[in-house]
DNA sequence: CTCCAGTGTCCGATAGTCGGACATCTTTGT
DNA sequence: ACAAAGATGTCCGACTATCGGACACTGGAG
């Protein structure tokens, strides 16, 4: 009844983040998403995730039409199943990931003299994301991107499973490469991502010198893709 | 003009598409994220993104709001990049695959006798998704989900190249393994996989049974990836 | 120095969204 | 077998989140 003429709104926005406007729609559609993608071997149907994501069964129903045209999930009987835009879309995140990065490997590759990269875990293997070669060296190693071995052979690999107490870097020899050596650092800061940066040589490197260039080189990327 | 039956409702809602609601802010916001993800190399700023997908600029700064606290893409000065929260989700893809391709593999397998795989393209690699093994012969093929090679090379990689026009099957000996064959059949008609269906045998394997029985396996793959 | 292009934010009006409720189907229990 | 319980999918009016024009700033180019 009345309708008061709303003169001035008497309790505005007391729960609204102030400061930050957002979209709460997407938000739930993104979360819709994550929960989807979290309910790995689990039974995710339609009223889980409307519980899960805090809303209506009703508003679940909306927002899985957007997200089964863009093919990120996909329906299967009641259930609801990650789709393959996701690997699309993924697809995508790697160039733009060494984009990020070639400006940092090019100034540690400059410095040190030697073949830098950046490399990511995928599953149980590492795979070169970004070489960069110096410009200025007589030789130096020729290392391809894409190239995938082992997490746990050569010290682009192991400086991936270095933790926050270990040393911030780490040196090989000859494990992937007989006569090559390698100094590798962990980038850390960055959600979601496990990789590293180093560097190659045929030449034995000198950790005291070069570590400390690897190290910064990582935070760099780091930095770049916070 | 007629306008024939419609006995009530005047003219309620003649834009909105009739028989589906939807969510138009979701759809809206991941637009901008494959916006975002097509810009590859280019530069895409905000006022670009705006006039890409259609929508006001305050719009564009509402949604990059949840999608970057997701990771789904992250700010780079002026310019929007891709996130590496999209990695993670892209990491959940693939057991989901899996799950929803074993029926068929299993099928496959125990019919033929021999081991059955799902293949994936990554790039210019294939990789094994799923394998399943024969239970009821005294030696098969021992294959390992996550073993890459490249796309030229065995059926499994050279079926994934097969159009529209060539035979729905091949057949390849040696190529990967002296002593091994294996046939294999592309999934067709799900949009955004490139991958294939096959056996793989230290016998020779016939064609002519084979083959078909492989085609028909690839195709309810696609059917419970539809 | 000015101008242009682009960023970030506010606000009222509109239109999209919210969720309770209903009609079907499927499953469980006795 | 039948009924009760649970789930799915859809509709609708009330509400509120969203829309986009407008403004204030910032920075680089001419």
């Amino acid at each position: 009844m009345a309708r008061p003429i709303r003169p001035i709104q008497p309790a505005p926005r007391p729960p609204v983040a102030p400061g930050k406007e957002s979209s709460l729609t997407l938000e739930r559609g993104l979360a819709l998403l994550q929960a989807v993608a979290d309910s790995e071997s689990e039974a995710p149907t339609i009223s889980d995730l409307a519980t899960t994501i805090g809303a209506s069964r009703a508003a679940v129903y909306r927002l899985l039409v957007p997200l089964q045209d863009r093919g990120l999930v996909r329906r299967d009987g009641s259930k609801v199943r990650l789709g393959l835009g996701l690997l699309r879309l993924a697809t995508r995140v790697t160039p733009q990931l060494r984009l990020a990065a070639l400006p940092a490997l090019r100034e540690l590759a400059e410095a040190v003299g030697a073949t830098a990269h950046l490399t990511v875990a995928d599953g149980e293997e590492a795979q070169a994301i970004a070489v960069i070669e110096p410009s200025w060296t007589t030789y130096h190693v020729a290392y391809r991107v894409g190239t995938r071995h082992p997490l746990a052979r050569g010290a682009a690999g192991k400086a991936i499973g270095l933790r926050e107490e270990d040393p911030g870097w780490l040196a090989t020899t000859g494990e992937l490469q007989s006569g090559a050596s390698g100094i590798a650092a962990p980038v850390r800061g960055v959600p979601g991502l496990r990789a590293s940066v180093g560097v190659i040589s045929f030449q034995s490197l000198d950790g005291e010198v070069v570590g400390p260039r690897v190290l910064t080189a990582a935070a760099s990327v780091a930095e770049a893709l916070r």
